[in-house]
DNA sequence: ACCTGAACACCGTTCAAGT
DNA sequence: ACCTGAACACCGTTCAAGT
């Protein structure tokens, strides 16, 4: 460990968060009130209020009555604070208690990470910037492969099925809140668009769903979730309804 | 139909598709040979090379040797130009032979699609810019749609699982690609990192996986595709092994 | 009609100078 | 030691002027 290591970790990265915990416990600030924690609360308000492209470093200091120079001895750059916010909105998933059951263990976090996600869709996009170790996100991950193993399942299946899952939630809040919010043409707008093409193209998204009422985007989730976990039980549980070993 | 509806469409919307065909086959461009298509090669492949970011307007018009405004003739504005990136690219899926049974033609094309967007892995974050209308897109979710009708799916339940499948592939692309590109602690890096807690805090996370090869990105997708169509299987269809009716 | 140089109104970030 | 005004090197986009 040098003494003065200034080459910046990739931010969100395992080794930033550790540097930053110990940058934070190192700082003694003036009285003057700004902090990384009142930063971060008014960025998320910014964000949720305005959208994300809001979310400049000159407006957000305006907000906290600074110049913008001031943000970055909490702050070393706008993707910083991307990794904080996103990190800062995992944080209001709610647990289950404990003693709750493994299969309801999971679909209740799958649905508190789908519902915190949505609560603040405007951030949905900062998702990319960076994986998620925060500490918010490791007690997420803890939580739902104990979920995973507590219902039965081996930790080879258990582990792919957590990562697997956390991609689903993720790509449904993702296209349930890009702009207009529906993928790949099926919704009701789709038929003036059809019409410019040949006759014989698209029968089907023709035809279809007007005979099927169009699932809401939660329903969708709902279903993809449901149909997972059966999948999961079905291929690797002894035999339905029965707990495995634990 | 009004003559001059100058009020412009949100980007990637249907009416966005139907104006821009329109405006697009009433062009008569000089001889300069400056051309839509010629302008999203060039940004695909400075994508390809050097990230979305690199992708600026003035970047993008040097490598086209002109200025930065002569590129506002054919694209209204940088989201536009993202938005022709992504259908691009969705162009690049290799269809089915037709005949093709149901499963294998969801497989082939779910696959396809993830195949697609990790070979342009840095436009992925486009992805979030605006629902997906285009031609390519449109092709793909008739197809994606008839391989579950013929797998003997009734509509209602090929429509969300089409939705949900959509969802998990693209989940799974953006999660292999946001930066370090492994989502919520489960990596090889984290022991440092979860030293800075106390002792008791994410014992699973201690313990697992190194009594378990961590699964490859690949891996992940192809257990959770299977599981997601085995649920699917167990839950809708007769019996297994057996096609539905078609 | 089509094209574009030059300007406008912003960005994120840095750094020397202040306390 | 901590803070910050002013500047730097960019952005996307517009529009009047040119052909």
């Amino acid at each position: 460990m040098r003494a003065t290591d200034v080459t910046a970790a990739v931010p969100g990265s395992p080794t930033w968060w550790l540097e930053r915990q110990a940058r934070e416990a190192r700082r003694r600030p003036r009285a003057d009130g700004l902090s990384t924690e009142r930063i971060v609360d008014a960025a998320l308000a910014l964000v949720d209020a305005e959208g994300l492209d809001a979310l400049t470093v000159r407006r957000l200091a305006e907000e906290l009555h600074t110049g913008s120079a001031s943000l970055y001895r909490h702050v070393a750059s706008r993707d910083e604070l991307l990794v904080l916010l996103v990190d800062h909105v995992l944080g209001e998933v709610r647990h289950p208690p404990d003693g709750t059951d493994g299969r309801a263990t999971v679909e209740v976090l799958s649905n508190e990470l789908r519902r915190v996600l949505m609560d603040h869709h405007n951030l949905v996009p900062a998702l990319t910037v960076s994986p998620l170790f925060g500490p918010n996100a490791l007690l997420g991950t803890e939580r739902g492969l104990a979920g995973l193993l507590d219902a039965g399942f081996p930790p080879d299946v258990a582990v792919p099925a957590y990562l697997a899952l956390v991609d689903f939630v993720l790509g449904t809040v993702f296209f349930d809140t890009s702009s207009t919010g529906q993928v790949s043409g099926l919704t009701h707008e789709r038929h003036e668009l059809l019409a410019a093409f040949p006759a014989d193209a698209f029968a089907l998204l023709r035809a279809r769903p007007d005979d099927v009422s169009l699932p809401s985007v939660d329903d969708v989730f709902a279903f993809g979730l449901a149909t997972f976990l059966d999948g999961l039980e079905h291929r690797f549980l002894p035999s339905d309804g029965t707990a495995g070993p634990r």
